[in-house]
DNA sequence: CTGAAAGCGCTTACAG
DNA sequence: CTGAAAGCGCTTACAG
């Protein structure tokens, strides 16, 4: 399996040979600020060219301790939401000079082969993005002195940085959202149930249903799959008592709930039935879905977690940072409106109560 | 920027050192296949596991000359044939022992910042998925010994192989079920005109469809992107020929299109107006767009471009190959129906003549 | 099977 | 500003 040898790069030394200078001299023109002269530069510059040198990457890592490489755990890529925040991470890492090294899937368990890895490749932090760490590997990591931030979850773990929405407050808007437009019977489909993102989003709506009286939310577990989502609407549809109104963890449920509702229960939405998600995710906004949906700043959120990871190494400091930031509700056709708190902002519509 | 220090990790000197062993035994037991005694190994491990001891990749890296990286460049991230095939490379790449640097975007000029980097990480192999390399970057590669294999794009370059359906064959199969369907007047929503896979799809359709005596196909161009495809489609379906069959270059931009035709122009999906599409992608198979299109076999896609890669490392020889995989014209909804050619096959309606 | 030693391609004090 | 030298953490002939 390793029976190829791959031709060996230019090195240092041969540009220096070439240059007629020292190898120190090479290596300090393509170190940004090092003490060379412009003329020494030059010659290096240009022998350099010639033999096609570009720095080796893994040496400088070896002996800078640092490999300029960062780790993204990511699972749910077939939610749309999840490859939108790649590629903004990929361009903000990039920004910041910094690569991403990309691994797909959960990292749940105690002892991961996955985690193995990011240590062996001596990582200089880590993204988790829909996922969570266990308390021991959390340990390792601020042992190693590597920041850990969780993109779209939190923990209580010293240590371990995170990312979110104020999902709490946005669980609470909807039900006021759906409260105000007059429905009377409220159901919940859920994301993971363990998540900290469904149990702040659930915890919120169930807050403000529960202070007008409705302690009755029929639940169904979506775990965040479309099939499952697809299982649980067709068991709630199917009850003689089903909701008028579903608030439905995520968009990219909310679309598969839709069809059920509309295909197999021949529901018109939202005359018969209202949904609201959560994301404000590609096919929330497409025409056939306009799902009504509590934003999350994707882009903020991104902005902010290249943020605490390039501020914890920079400073070789590691501290729990917890940012939470504030989506919108975005109004569009797939739940019934309110007779008022409807506001037009920069071309969307959202719901603001007490600011129509 | 570089202020702080990530604690040094443990090395396998300080573990020779409590194990009571030579550094080579440590390096030995973490080496599959090196000679060590079962008695040293034992020593070693449990020195290792009290220390918290992983190996250095880094280190290993720099004097095997094979990081054990593979270089993914992305781009289409929005569309979710591409997410799919990044998770399925991202578990069989794993397999492998290989893992996955991602650079997101396209990489079209010449001398691209991307590129720059791929090499400075000496990158044992790169994937270029619906994207291409400039024929200097590609020479680069080969004279560095590192494979490059694009994914659903070819090339005639030298030294780059490529994995792509059958996408004339595609194009020729579609544009024989529309006809079969009795369609009168067709039209074509390119991708990016340039990239053989939108090539090699029109090709098709436009022969069979001149064999059968349309020469006049209407086509507009999407570019493969969800905005464009909406501008095309809307130019179109203002005609006042407007076709009653259209092939969209792939189902990202069908579903875009779709939402045009049905919400903007009121048509009736199939009976004011077919669309077939290209991938087999997730939305296409939502019961609110159930588009008829031709399937990319996605997974043996991926799996021949690992296997491609991994033969030529191991080899140490770059010669271009180029797999070409079929696919099946999957029959749902969005497309009115020939009068035969409909099989049934494992639970899935395809299109094949001369087979009902 | 084992250890001492060389060396992978760099960065970075150190001395000039 | 510049060069000689040490050293980052490993793998791998080499000799025993």
């Amino acid at each position: 399996m390793d029976g190829g040898v791959k031709k060996p790069g230019v090195t240092s030394s041969e540009v220096a040979r070439r240059a007629g200078v020292s190898q120190s001299a090479v290596s300090r023109t393509f170190t940004p600020g090092a003490s060379i002269s412009p003329k020494t530069r030059e010659k290096v510059m240009a022998a350099a060219q010639e033999l096609g040198y570009r720095p080796n990457a893994i040496a400088r890592s070896l002996i800078t301790n640092r490999s300029r490489i960062i780790a993204v755990v990511m699972a749910y890529l077939e939610n749309l939401f999840y490859p939108d925040v790649l590629e903004e991470l990929g361009r903000l890492l990039a920004k910041e000079n910094y690569r991403l090294l990309l691994f797909t899937g959960q990292m749940d368990r105690d002892s991961d082969p996955v985690f193995d890895q990011l240590m062996q490749y001596r990582v200089d932090g880590i993204i988790l993005a829909s996922t969570t760490l266990s308390s021991h590997l959390s340990e390792e990591c601020a042992a190693a002195g590597i920041p850990v931030v969780l993109f779209n979850r939190t923990t209580e773990r010293d240590a371990v940085s995170s990312v979110t929405a104020r999902n709490r407050e946005g669980g609470r808007r909807i039900a006021e959202f759906l409260l105000a437009g007059g429905h009377r019977r409220f159901g919940y489909i859920s994301g993971i149930e363990s998540s900290s993102t469904n149990r702040d989003r659930f915890a919120g709506y169930q807050e403000v249903l529960a202070a007008a009286g409705h302690d009755d939310i029929v639940v169904g577990v979506g775990n965040y799959d479309r099939g499952e989502a697809e299982a649980a609407a067709r068991e709630m549809f199917a009850r003689p008592d089903r909701p008028d109104a579903v608030f439905v963890a995520n968009d990219h449920m909310a679309v598969a709930v839709m069809d059920v509702a509309r295909y197999e229960f021949g529901l018109n939405i939202p005359d018969d039935l209202s949904i609201v998600g959560y994301d404000d995710v590609g096919p929330a906004r497409w025409t056939a879905y306009g799902i009504t949906t509590m934003s999350q700043p994707m882009k903020r959120m991104v902005e902010a977690t290249v943020n605490i990871l390039m501020g914890q190494i920079s400073r070789g400091e590691i501290e729990a940072e917890h940012r939470i930031l504030s989506g919108d509700l975005v109004v569009r056709t797939s739940a019934r409106l309110p007779k008022s708190g409807i506001v037009e902002v920069d071309g969307r519509r959202l719901y603001k109560p007490g600011k129509s």
